[in-house]
DNA sequence: CCACAACTTGCGCGACACGCACATAGTGCG
DNA sequence: CGCACTATGTGCGTGTCGCGCAAGTTGTGG
């Protein structure tokens, strides 16, 4: 329960893990989305600095390591809503929450683009959303004092606020497009999660 | 754009891609999900009547032959939508449309639970409802009078009734559930689709 | 200082995805 | 009816990959 003093051994770990999970993406990004068979294990594991073996050890194929980052990310969602104010209504939350966690750091466009547009790792990154769809659930039953386990509004909800962040990516990274991306996640949050629960107004 | 009269050979080629798929599907669930790594690829062609290189003709992966009546389903959302009377609320028809689509004949539950409970698997499917939001949203767009390349309401509603399908589905094959599929699936949609888009009461 | 546990690494095996060339079956034209 | 033509199925070879296994190496705790 207490990651505050992690042993060396884990941030050593912690470490390696992400520097394979950055050489993984660097790589991809450098051969373009047509050429990711082209990154080979070996590659990735070399720039990271550890054997092909140990890459093994931490992730069991490319579109793992490369989407790392992602998942790591989405995984903290649920995590963001519950620091939000008590008293907010659940959309306002929601909004804020996911902007404040996606906006940090500008993303990466190129890192977006290429997942995108890449079926293989589209399919991993929207598993590791999908993996981050439970706590986000239970955070906003926590919220609005549903009950996750006879209601489905919950886990509806959360899946549609994941889906309505995919879309915004989709959207931000559109050649023509000149809004940024915290305005068009506004958008997209706001048109599928409401203020309150059905049945309960106010 | 004539689909009424294939010639013989795309009624072969849909008809062996309909065994491999169905014979990987059986195979898999067969195994569980803890064995998919023992469904090897010999069997599945050998089940279907084909060789293992003809098998790769069609598929690239296993998970995407196990997957494909799933792809195939999910694709003909966007075309149930339009298939609904012009004048009913947006939110009737898609549950309409919906529900007759995934109710016609009651889903496989084997098949699902199997497919939602392999991380690899889950990753393709969820890649498959993907593929299908863009018609849906063209769907949506055309029905609602909105302008799919400016406005985000289609895609990111294309995109929340993806995702309330697919808790639908989990929620449906729950061990104490005793609900309908149909009955789920209202509510889960019903949760993130309005009747009308917003800005425009009415 | 030493035994123990965690992590890394090299090796080898089975499987897989795919390119290539050839065989076979369906199609259209004279 | 026969003949080129194209689409599809198949066998074979190749380069990776994922992972089990058994060392070697490094951090941890008594």
């Amino acid at each position: 329960m207490n990651d505050d003093a992690p042993d060396l051994r884990a941030r050593n770990k912690q470490a390696t893990r992400e520097a394979i999970s950055h050489a993984a993406l660097r790589l991809a990004i450098e051969q373009g989305p047509h050429g990711l068979a082209l990154v080979r294990v070996h590659d990735i594991a070399t720039a990271a600095g550890v054997s092909s073996r140990t890459y093994n050890n931490y992730f069991s194929s490319r579109a793992e390591a490369i989407c790392a980052f992602q998942a790591d990310q989405a995984a903290r969602v649920g995590q963001a809503l519950r620091a939000r104010p008590a008293g907010e209504p659940l959309d306002q939350a929601v909004i804020a929450a996911v902007v404040e966690l996606y906006t940090d750091p500008e993303p990466d466009k190129a890192g977006l683009r290429m997942i995108m547009s890449t079926p293989e790792l589209e399919g991993e990154a929207l598993r590791a959303f999908t993996m981050a769809e439970g706590p986000l659930a239970e955070a906003i039953a926590a919220r609005t004092g549903t009950d996750p386990e006879r209601d489905l509004f919950p886990a509806v909800t959360a899946a549609a606020v994941a889906a309505a962040i995919r879309v915004a990516g989709r959207r931000w990274l559109e050649p023509g497009n000149t809004e940024s991306f915290a305005a068009i996640l506004r958008g997209a949050l706001s048109c599928v999660v409401p203020a309150a629960p059905p049945g309960r107004p106010s």
